[in-house]
DNA sequence: TCTAAACTGTTATTGAAGTAACAAGTAAAA
DNA sequence: TTTTACTTGTTACTTCAATAACAGTTTAGA
């Protein structure tokens, strides 16, 4: 199968959320229009991207909800679960250990690290908080696959850099510090340039 | 000024932040190649993004720190502060909470919203919760422009509602909801997408 | 049985974002 | 003073994503 791109593959995760509730009320089938109102986006968009994915459909029947959620877990999903690792344990890591312990999903959150002796060996949600120090031992002992970086800045490269070498393929920044990796998937979350975008948009000129 | 690109907005944000430092340690004059080397970016896009916003450098010099930064200013900030709220304050909001208060900013957090009748009437870092019930209120009151939802998603669409008709021009959105909105700028971010996102791009496979 | 409406699947087009190429001009060195 | 190296500013090109257009097929109804 060839590589998907980006946005398509964080569609699909919505397609995925979305099919999961309405096969809970015993839908079996939905159109390409159906999906797209509920994702506010274009029929068109849907029926690409479940064409990316190899999926067909019925003609005037639409397509299969079971069948559909399955095909999208052949592809986002591991064979076995992904393995994540929250590392600074603040307000911002503690809200992603709730949306993760929360949400059903592909994904297990196997440890947290923080340099806070109160917090490190205390158990949250099921998860023991390590010391950082111990970083490049955990991730190798658990086969650690993502990390998600919520902790001060300026300590975030230096991280960044030991998570690679042990092995992480996969990192959401989420400081404000600007990384550069090698050998893994990175994805760059900047809050406050989130929020100065939005506010440069709020301007009464750009109304449409 | 015609409109920028969203991501040269949020370029703009990053260029500010890293300039600011620069200026602290008096440097006057900087090359458009040494802040794509900042940015892990390249020159041309920085060029690029300058020539956008009409700012002129020196040739052989590059550009003045101190002009750039204030012409940068006067684009993506408003002459009053942008006056935001957080609808909803658990962990996330919190930690948003947080973000603003700790970094300088043009943005002026104004108000939070919660349902909680503990947190109802609290001052947190200097800013009072209100109930949600008076959002209408509140957001008149205050003239807010930007709210920041944080609540459980179920609540997300009524309260965007609330918030565009009381007269809010810019709503960051990140519960898991899709939410549809007119008369406002919207701007989604799905953790669990960026997560799954992240994992499939984890794939060994896809290394590059 | 035939016709029309409805929906899928795919290709072609448009649009946005990023990259490359290069002309023009200046400072520093010869 | 002349030459060379370097850096900006801008246009042209490429790549990625979204939208439009339409061919093909099935079902329902006449």
């Amino acid at each position: 199968m060839e590589i998907l791109p980006e946005r398509t593959v964080e569609r699909l995760s919505h397609y995925r959320r979305v099919l999961s509730k309405l096969l809970e009320i015993n839908k079996e089938y939905i159109y390409s229009h159906e999906i797209a109102k509920l994702l506010h986006i274009t029929p068109v968009q849907v029926r690409r991207d479940l064409m990316l994915i190899g999926h067909s459909g019925t003609l005037r029947k639409g397509y299969r909800i079971r069948e559909l959620i399955s095909l999208i877990g052949t592809i986002i999903d591991n064979p076995e679960k992904y393995k994540v690792a929250i590392v600074g344990f603040g307000k911002l890591g503690h809200a992603l250990l709730n949306y993760l312990t929360e949400n059903e999903s592909n994904l297990h959150l196997v440890a947290l690290f923080d340099t806070n002796p109160e917090k490190i060996g205390t158990t949250n949600n099921n998860v023991i908080c390590y010391s950082v120090d111990r970083i490049p031992e955990i991730i190798k002992r658990y086969k650690i696959d993502m990390a998600l970086l919520t902790l001060p800045p300026q300590f975030a490269q230096l991280t960044a850099n030991q998570l690679v070498e042990s092995g992480v393929k996969g990192i959401i920044n989420y400081t404000s510090s600007i990384l550069s990796i090698e050998g893994a998937f990175l994805e760059q979350y900047d809050m406050i340039a989130s929020l100065e975008k939005v506010a440069y948009f709020t301007k009464p000129e750009f109304y449409l």
